[in-house]
DNA sequence: TCTGGGGTCCTAGGACCC
DNA sequence: TCTGGGGTCCTAGGACCC
């Protein structure tokens, strides 16, 4: 059996951590550059649909008296790491699926599981007071509608469901709406409506042969699973393929050497992160976009792939490869809203094969080395990025926008919680 | 005026090979 | 007038996820 593990609310439940005043009250978590609601309470739920733009509901937001928090990556990323060490010590078969859900995989069939998930549940509560739901079945996909079920109905199911009989997986798939099926997002759904076909039951009556013509092997595979036969494993750590740095501008950018200054920066930050998990790449991907909510202004979007000639995570060589990049999709006519620069093609920087032709700009790669690793020992003891590259916004005038930012109790000495 | 960021997987089509 | 068959690899774009 699978079990889902799913954190409720996380951020607004990270952020009732250290305000627990705000138990009961309508809260909302707000996604980089306050732009949209990302997580909302279930108090909040009435009044704010999910991915609201925050300056349309700003008198909602007075009027309800929601409480809005930026986001607060430190502090979600570390109660994180704790809801899943927490999860580690029921078993070691634990995947970590994304910021604030895991699959775990239980070999042996003839558990208590209704009790197992009440107990997962009551100790991730005990160790972070984090609020989770536990959905237990024989595949993932039928593991994530148990896991929904036990979220809406959790005052009978106290947050635990387990489809383990046919009768059960029938009942579930013929309440679960063929848009909340993982796997199904808005445009299958669409396709599917449009065919009469509203619950996941209905989906699971479609013939493989239509599903494989009209739509594609994923929706074949995702019947099965809603039919009960496993076709997504238990996954071990996967090496990552790609990593990203991408913005939205707080206001639209038209010159040139602002634009290669952001991406100067990403690059910069791509670098570093490679280098933090000791991973090199062979190619970056430029992007740049206008703003698509402006009607009235030209649109353009264009990306590049640049080959780097050898692997890399120096930021003084990916800094150079992205902006010429960039140089190739820039047009001078644009207001620009959105740029991002991501690292493709990744692989460990011990596996690292030299190119016998290096190009000049790798002739010093050594020394790039050295002067990466120094520069990220001053910038890990100086914080805040003290030491860039020149072709960076020395006089730091960029910064995010994030008036509701709770401290970072976690992982900042200056900011521990004070207690009087 | 203000509208997020970071991922994965699959497919169709083009370029190439013999 | 008639112009093959069978492959691989790469990429862009579109779908999905949180």
């Amino acid at each position: 059996m699978f079990a889902l593990v799913d954190c409720n609310n996380f951020y607004v439940s990270c952020e009732r951590i250290f305000h627990p005043e705000l138990e009961g009250k309508a809260v909302v978590v707000l996604s980089n550059n306050d732009g949209c609601v990302v997580s909302r309470s279930n108090e909040a739920k009435a009044w704010i649909p999910m991915g609201a733009p925050a300056f349309q509901f700003e008198e909602v937001f007075r009027e309800k008296n929601i409480e809005v928090f930026s986001s607060n990556y430190a502090l979600y990323g570390n109660m994180s790491n704790r809801v899943m060490n927490t999860l580690l010590s029921f078993t070691p078969d634990v995947e970590f699926y994304s910021i604030d859900e895991s699959f775990l995989w239980f070999p042996n069939s003839d558990m208590d599981f209704q009790s197992k998930g009440i107990e997962i549940r009551e100790k991730i509560l005990k160790h972070t007071t984090i609020p989770t739901c536990v959905g237990f079945a024989p595949t993932k996909t039928l593991s994530k509608a148990a896991n929904l079920i036990a979220k809406k109905f959790i005052d009978q199911t106290q947050g635990v469901y387990v489809i383990d009989s046919e009768e059960k997986r029938i009942k579930a798939l013929r309440w679960l709406k063929v848009e909340d099926v993982w796997g199904i997002g808005r445009q299958i759904s669409k396709k599917l409506k449009a065919r009469n076909i509203l619950t996941a039951y209905d989906f699971t009556q479609l013939p493989d042969s239509y599903l494989r013509k009209e739509f594609s092997v994923v929706l074949l595979r995702l019947k099965k699973e809603l039919c009960g036969e496993p076709c997504l494993g238990f996954e071990e750590e996967v090496p990552r393929k790609s990593l990203a740095t991408t913005r939205t501008f707080e206001s639209n950018l038209g010159e040139w050497d602002e634009i290669k200054e952001r991406v100067s920066t990403f690059s910069s930050s791509c670098a570093e992160k490679l280098r933090k998990h000791d991973l090199v790449a062979n190619a970056v991907m430029v992007f740049l976009k206008t703003n698509r909510h402006r009607k009235d202004q030209g649109q353009y979007s264009n990306s590049i792939v640049v080959p780097l000639p050898s692997p890399t995570n120096s930021d003084i060589l990916l800094s150079k490869y992205a902006t010429n990049g960039l140089r190739q999709i820039f047009k001078r006519e644009f207001l620009y809203k959105k740029a991002g620069v991501i690292m493709l093609d990744l692989q460990a920087d011990e596996n690292l094969q030299l190119n016998l032709f290096r190009p000049k700009a790798y002739q010093n790669e050594d020394k790039q080395r050295e002067l990466m690793s120094v520069m990220d020992r001053l910038n890990r003891k100086l914080g805040q990025k003290k030491v860039k590259l020149a072709s960076q916004d020395l006089r730091r005038t960029w910064k995010m926008k994030q008036e509701k930012l709770s401290k970072a109790y976690l992982s900042n000495w200056n900011e521990l919680l004070e207690v009087e």
